[in-house]
DNA sequence: GAAACATTTAAGCAATCGCTTAAGTATCAT
DNA sequence: ATGATACTTAAGCGATTGCTTAAATGTTTC
């Protein structure tokens, strides 16, 4: 694909079909061929998938033989949990009240 | 806007400029001037971010006066939280391998 | 080497994105 | 009413997205 850069994570995850390859993955390494079998879409389509999870650092592979196996790498979710985590206060509903409270007066 | 649906949450989430706007909302409820403020960008594409944001369910408005207030509405983030926890093990460095393992051998 | 296989890369295309300017709608002030 | 203010909606534009088919690049098998 010749990336013109680093892929940002949250673009990454934006498409189903990449969040879906890497629930796939998250059950075990598998080979291309294999991770296109639960797509409808064309092996190419599924190849471009995890180019961009690639370069967000969200996938690994590995050779073997004329086979690419692919092992996920969720370290970068790592900040995407931590950020979404970072607005809990909001969605503990009882506390959601005094925590923007204490957000505006501290 | 005339939205054609309910915007998906990763896919609002996806750009910069409304991953900030929930930072600033997170800090208090602002009207739309005041957020462009914080922008380069013109007021109109501000306004259509908070659309799209709207219609993830990520924001809320209230009329004052001529005013439009929006404030944070989070809760959709939490099943963001949450998706992205379930790979903490795959970040949990010691315990990654066995984590695995014990996914691929139930 | 030639042929089959696994995957990537290239090229192209319709749809969507993020932005702009311009026009519309609603509210307030005079 | 008239005009200013606050915002949204519309229209348009170049860039990017997600896909496709076709061609190119390894790699194994014969």
């Amino acid at each position: 694909m010749a990336t013109p850069g680093p892929y940002d994570v949250y673009a990454a995850i934006a498409a189903p079909a990449r969040r879906e390859i890497l629930g796939l993955l998250a059950s075990g390494d598998q080979p291309v061929q294999q991770l296109a079998e639960s797509f409808q879409m064309t092996l190419p389509a599924v190849s471009q998938h995890l180019a961009i999870l690639r370069d967000a650092g969200l996938v690994s592979v590995r050779k073997a033989g004329r086979q690419r196996i692919y092992s996920i790498n969720a370290e970068p979710l790592k900040s995407v949990a931590e950020w979404a985590q970072s607005y809990e206060r909001f969605w503990t509903d009882k506390l959601a009240a005094l925590g923007e409270y204490l957000e505006e007066n501290p």
